[in-house]
DNA sequence: CTAAAATTAGGCACGTATGCCTAAATAATA
DNA sequence: TATTATTTAGGCATACGTGCCTAATTTTAG
């Protein structure tokens, strides 16, 4: 089973691959912001692992940072 | 920028090929969401596109189909 | 045809994601 | 140093995802 904390840590290891991936491609957070038309605190939000994003908001990101969804999932102890 | 109905027809994509790939794997909506431990009725209303499903929800359905999350996001006009 | 399995459907309570806002703290640059 | 850019932080209202429940409908199998 996956307990609460095992939810946060994935959710603070996607925060943290989100930002390096996103600091790769030179992108403050307003600007990666204004690509995948989100507002810039729920991109603080993500990368902290605060919140625990909706699925389209996912993939507004992935098609802002042009990756694949692998990219920004290969983090958490997936397959 | 994308509209509501860009973003119901993403989930709508999303839930098909969900559905597509779970049957390949002969597995009922309830076996999944036995192996994701996600309750049955959310798996109907991912399938149906009729929510947009947090982050953890999709991690655990790609960590139960044992697919890749290209496997899941291979649909709504990624890339 | 009949019984069992699977899907469809909706309601309710609770928690929380999101957008919009303000503002402080920190980092980068001239 | 001083100015600007970036990040961090939190509040508030609205919308909605999720778990738990019941039940009807459809599909499958005996």
């Amino acid at each position: 089973m996956l307990s609460e904390s095992d939810e946060k840590e994935q959710l603070e290891a996607f925060g943290k691959n989100l930002r390096g991936i996103r600091k790769e491609k030179d992108l403050s957070m307003e600007a990666l912001a204004n690509l995948a038309e989100i507002e810039l605190s729920q991109i603080y939000r993500i990368e902290t692992g605060k919140i625990n994003p909706k699925l389209t908001t996912v993939l507004k990101i992935v098609k802002a940072l042009e990756i694949t969804a692998n990219d920004l999932f290969r983090c958490c102890n997936l397959e």
